[in-house]
This record gives C-alpha cells, sequence and structure tokens, in this order.
DNA sequence: CAGGATCCCACACGATACTG
DNA sequence: CAGTATCGTGTGGGATCCTG
C-alpha cells in the first residue's frame, strides 16, 4: 500500500512517483466508468504488453488505486476497478486529457 | 514546439508524456509564482544537478511550456518562467499536489 | 483466460570535472 | 553565474515463449 514510492520530498514528487510510469495514467482512465477484465484492459490500453499489463496493475494495486477481484470459475475471470482514492484521480486526469487534446490540435 | 512525443495514442498519453520525467512537474511547479534564475531553480528543486537541471529546462523550452530569457550581463543572468500554455497546466498539477498531500499523511 | 518466466537493451538519470 | 562535457549505470520497458 505504500513502498514503491521512494522518498516524496514533496508532495508534487509524491504524486507523480505515484501515477508516473508509461502506463498508469491509461489504465486509470480506462477504468474511469466501472471494473473492466484483463483482456479488456490489454484491449483498452493500446500498445501494452500482457507483462506490462501485469506489472503495472500490481503497482497501482499496491498503491491503493485500484481493486483486483478473482471469480472462482472455469475459465478464470479477473476484474480491475478503481478504489476511492483512485477516482479521486480521474477529474485531475480529466483535466490533463482536456489539455492534452487542445495542444494535440494545436499542433 | 512538439518532438519530444513519440506518439500519441490518447490525450491521456500524450499528456504525461509533456510532463513526464522526474522533475518537470516541480520545476513547474517552482515557477507558477513568477520567473526563477537557474541558480534559484537549482536549489528550489531538491536533490538535482546541473546536467539534469539545464536539460529538463530545454525539454521543457522546447516544448513550450517555459521561456528562457537572456539578460546579457556580467555575470550572466538568465530568468526562467511559465508560457501561458504552462500556466494552464498549474492548476491541475495543484490538484495532484493536494491528492498527494492528503495520501502522504494517510500513510 | 489471465497471467508467469526469461532474456535483453535503450535510455533516463547520476557523478564528477571543467568553462565562457 | 550558468551552464558543458564525459563517462557510467539502473531499471523501466520490450520480445518471446510458457502454464494453471
Amino acid at each position: 500500500m505504500k513502498k514503491n514510492i521512494k522518498r516524496a520530498y514533496c508532495a508534487v514528487d509524491y504524486a507523480f512517483q505515484r501515477i508516473g510510469g508509461k502506463y498508469k495514467g491509461r489504465i486509470l482512465w480506462v477504468l474511469r466508468e466501472g471494473c473492466l477484465r484483463y483482456g479488456e484492459l490489454n484491449r483498452a490500453v493500446v500498445g501494452i504488453t500482457p507483462k506490462m499489463l501485469t506489472q503495472t496493475l500490481k503497482e497501482l494495486e499496491s498503491d491503493g488505486l485500484i481493486v483486483r477481484k478473482v471469480y472462482l470459475e472455469v475459465p478464470p475471470k479477473v476484474e480491475y476497478s478503481l478504489t476511492d482514492t483512485g477516482m479521486e484521480l480521474i477529474p485531475f486526469i480529466s483535466q490533463m486529457r482536456s489539455w492534452g487534446e487542445k495542444q494535440m490540435s494545436a499542433n
């Protein structure tokens, strides 16, 4: 629940460490409207490999931003969803996204 | 003004690429209230080396987020400040910071 | 279906010294 | 004061194959 973070001198640094990395932002973003299965995430986050998906999901989970729910079925089913803490990030990821869209079209 | 960005599939990705990196967030943040000189930045962004500071400032400048202003004096004087585009990021960095503070004290 | 295991590498970042 | 220049390294991420 905390120790991917190396040492946060300031809160800005801390926050960026927690949602940094190549895919964390996009994963949180696609989970904003509800839970998704592993395979669905794999398709939603274009370009990600199973390895990176698994790894990133683990980090997000141990960081308390998402929840992993396993259904004991055959075939296996696993769903991921945002925690309350994770949801608190959505508004600002949304802002970043708007800013990004504006910038992209401005170029 | 654009081509540090490799390929942005989506705006979230694009935005994260532009303010990703170990120091960009903090540099933008300390510049929020006005311009700072190179040496002041070096002290404000704790732990950064001259190399990384120079490198990061160049990236931010070529990305159109900050402006570099050189005064032709002896001794040399260089000031950095946010562009309008850079300033647009401050509100949401501020949000992240609040979130980070809350999280840090929660642990 | 949802991953684990390996091997590999570029590049982001660091340390140190030097300069117009 | 405001940077360059060099050299070195850790690890984030990629490719590929395997499995309960």
